[in-house]
DNA sequence: CATAAAAGTGAGTACTCACTTACTAAGTTA
DNA sequence: TAACTTAGTAAGTGAGTACTCACTTTTATG
């Protein structure tokens, strides 16, 4: 990966999550990363191209958080360490991830869930710990947890803050107060 | 209104909510609505314009569900209604739906949250029933129902369904089984 | 060092974009 | 019925679009 490669690329980047794929001109990227046009189609064919590169980062960060959470032995310790994901982003990752949920209601782009293995070890963790329904809790848990990252994408971790011990409580992981 | 103009409004809905606002062009909304470009911007003046008076709407069916919401006296029935809302849009709403939630990524056209007075509506209704943090409560389940919107817009009602009865469950109210 | 491949440029290309203009047809009202 | 407004059209407009191509510069390798 050349040094204009990447640049190309986090601009791209940048761009597509503040205002849309659709929206951003190839030669809008070229400028921000202060490159040639014809150098972005030297590198990735075409525009579409550039999302792809964008999107297959963004599979191996889920399966990184997948083997993440995969390896806690303890159900409790699945659960809260999911609770935690939105709450461990780091803001400079914020654009990142904002594009991959906006590109969620483009079914050019939109993958049938890759966060299925995911929501299938929760459900393991909370069948482990008799909960009645350990499939609809998971599905829950999941969308809520969904829902904040959203909200945190949008307008910043501050405001979300209180849910995250709010919903530790809820599952009776042991923390300080809300 | 006149009918030409309507076709106007259904065919931007329609497409802006398939394929998103800046990758639909005036002249697709034309063919579709079968209608001279033209006609477009004597009407909405410009393609924001479009754009725009589908958000009032949105902002009208907003208002009118709060309206709904707040003249139930019972608080269960609150939060009962409030949990049904994603499960009784009618399927041809789908794309207005789609396209409010696919807005709310535009930072142009993101208002910080209407939904505010539903929120306050349903911590009422969490503090009334002696729920310990009835503000975190309301807006974890304001986060399962957004999320769970989220999935009936984009893969239709039949796999969320189960999640209906699981959360009245959840919130002791007196339904039939899961 | 010679050479070939890769990285990079910038001026083009055909086409699409949002929007305008000049116009006609169909009401509506005085 | 004459004057005026509104609905509607078709053919533009210049700016911008994704992408190409002929070309130069840099880098790696035998």
């Amino acid at each position: 990966m050349t040094d204009k490669k990447q640049r190309i690329l986090d601009s791209a980047l940048k761009l597509f999550a503040q205002e849309g794929y659709s929206a951003v001109s190839t030669n809008r990227i070229a400028q921000d990363a202060s490159v040639s046009e014809g150098l972005i189609f030297k590198h990735f064919d075409n525009k579409e191209g550039l999302l792809l590169a964008l999107k297959e980062k963004a599979e191996l960060r889920i399966h990184e958080i997948y083997a993440y959470l995969s390896e806690k032995k303890n159900p409790i310790h699945v659960i809260e360490s999911f609770i935690d994901i939105p709450f461990t982003i780091d803001p400079s990752e914020y654009d990142f991830w904002r594009l991959q949920f906006m590109l969620k209601w483009d079914n050019r782009y939109y993958m049938p869930d890759k966060m299925d293995n995911i929501k299938n070890l929760l459900t393991e963790s909370f069948h482990e710990l008799n909960y009645e329904f350990p499939r609809e809790e998971a599905e829950a848990l999941d969308h809520m947890i969904e829902s904040i990252s959203i909200g945190i994408l949008r307008d910043g971790m501050d405001r979300h803050k209180k849910q995250r011990n709010f919903l530790k409580k809820k599952y009776k992981i042991s923390i300080a107060s809300i």
